[in-house]
DNA sequence: GCAAAAGTCTACTAAAATGGTAGGGAATAT
DNA sequence: ATATTCCCTACCATTTTAGTAGACTTTTGC
């Protein structure tokens, strides 16, 4: 499952996607909108921030906004920013590899099956942006 | 991720399956085998057995057994059973389903997405068995 | 029937992760 | 200058994770 963190950032990156003609918005708006806890809202943000997704301004008429259009924005990078791997095994995993302590990763069947499902959850995750989030809306 | 707890379950059944010859097998054995600490172990392979995956007997030449032949154990079960949820929103999951608090599920597009991930990484889930396990491994 | 061999059960624990909260500081617009 | 807004550091309670301890029960085989 995916964090809290990571479902609230979502839920964030969709409005602001979904609200670009207004330029910058506040933390409060989305915090309200989404239902969202502010101060926590806060620190996610920022994280987004620094990773690169976002941009903010500050004093009035500041907040947050997309800094790449929503096309660009890939849900996999979304998801190792703030919750990390998305393999089900660190052997198996592209980003966050470690080596296997239980078994012998060139004869272990379990691994081979892992790294399928890995693959399978990828061609969703890497493939779909927040721009394909919006789309099935209508 | 897979908890530590559900990848010694995998690690352990896999044993299991590939010593069906033996009968029973010591909690030792597949602990030492496989490098999981005992005591942890005791508790994982009581729970797959209370589970209905595992049988077991007491006393001299007694051990842990599969219940059925790993063709019948499908890794998708053993996940759930440890682990829970598959789906990475809960308002996706099948097994262990929650309304979303954060928008309307009908016209949350990132539902629909998640739902597409879940699909795919159930494909393999619920077909692969511990018998494909194994056969990986040749 | 007794002892050894095994699993069973209850309870405890330390460390980390999760999901926040508090409050002041820094930058910016007017 | 002041109000607005994001930035930053620190803290906190609760839950989960990964394990450990130790006594208890069942079974086997002599």
């Amino acid at each position: 499952m995916l964090s809290k963190k990571t479902q609230y950032a979502f839920h964030a990156l969709t409005y602001l996607a979904e609200n670009v003609e207004k330029g910058p918005v506040l933390i409060s708006e989305i915090s309200q909108e989404r239902k969202i806890s502010l101060k926590f809202l806060e620190n996610i943000l920022l994280e987004l921030k620094k990773a690169g997704v976002l941009g903010s301004k500050k004093g009035k008429g500041g907040g947050y906004y997309l800094i790449k259009p929503p096309e660009e924005v890939k849900l996999a990078k979304v998801i190792r920013m703030l919750d990390g791997p998305i393999a089900l095994l660190p052997c198996v995993s592209l980003n966050y590899y470690e080596r296997c302590e239980n078994c012998d990763e060139a004869v272990c069947g379990l691994n081979r099956v892992m790294a399928e499902v890995r693959d399978n959850t990828l061609k969703v995750l890497e493939n779909k942006t927040l721009a394909d989030v919006l789309r099935n809306k209508e």
